[in-house]
DNA sequence: GCGACAG
DNA sequence: ATCTTGTCGC
């Protein structure tokens, strides 16, 4: 599928900041798509090797096809990780592979599901959202863990499947704490770009089985990720 | 200085 | 995220 150069993927970490609010003016989070207007879903993870001091990442990207819920296709890519891990600034440790792997796909995807968040995040621009630039396509972000933006403070939704609350900053809704199956662990929902906070709820609550609390399309890319995680280390 | 902290 | 064994609970 086709890359948008955006920006160099390695960048200097003075320039972080200055990235994520040039790209933050851009995104667009009005648009509502439903379950019936996509075809194909992308689901993307990062798995991690730690050895030596060095560290490697695994990237795996596994496509759905929603009429069957059957994996039309798959890209992966591995290398080392230079960039430390920093709250706030996943994107610029994650995307190099991401990017690559994204770049291998025979056709592209109408919607990707990311591990981690959206515009739930301080200067709204998550990995969600920041891969959304290079992609040109629609993203949602999920992440299993809270990441406090600002003064904002969670309500815990109710038990039943599909109930959620709202996550706000300064009266915007920035995210979503959705309860994907009956007394499980909720999941943290937020838009990446080109899609509204409503349809990424929707959407990532359909994409849930039974099997997981994640979305499908994420769990298999979590699994799939530390497979070849598990092959490399084989290999060594 | 202290606490918080997606993956 | 990853490092790791057994173990509490449905």
């Amino acid at each position: 599928m086709k890359i948008y150069p955006v920006h160099p993927l390695t960048i200097n970490p003075s320039e972080f900041i200055s990235i994520q609010e040039k790209l933050a003016a851009q995104v667009d989070v009005s648009r509502q798509i439903y379950f019936h207007d996509i075809q194909t879903v992308a689901g993307v993870d990062v798995a991690y090797s730690n050895a030596n001091g060095k560290e490697m990442g695994f990237c795996h990207i596994a496509v759905f096809d929603l009429s069957t819920m059957e994996i039309m296709e798959r890209a992966e890519s591995l290398g080392h990780i230079t960039v430390l891990y920093m709250p706030g600034f996943l994107a610029f440790r994650e995307l190099p592979l991401i990017i690559e792997a994204a770049s291998q796909l025979k056709n592209s995807p109408d919607l990707f599901l990311f591990d981690g968040n959206g515009i739930l995040h301080p200067r709204r621009m998550g990995i969600a959202t920041h891969a959304s630039f290079f992609l040109g396509i629609p993203t949602i972000g999920v992440a299993k863990t809270y990441f406090k933006v600002g003064d904002s403070e969670l309500t815990e939704p109710d038990q039943e499947k599909g109930s959620f609350t709202d996550i706000i900053e300064s009266g915007e809704i920035i995210g979503r704490v959705l309860r994907t199956s009956e007394s499980v662990k909720p999941v943290f929902i937020s838009p990446g770009n080109q899609i509204d906070m409503d349809s990424s709820t929707r959407i990532a609550l359909a994409l849930t089985g039974y099997e997981s609390r994640l979305p499908i399309p994420v769990r298999e890319a979590d699994i799939a990720a530390r497979v070849m995680r598990q092959k490399w280390r084989e290999d060594q």
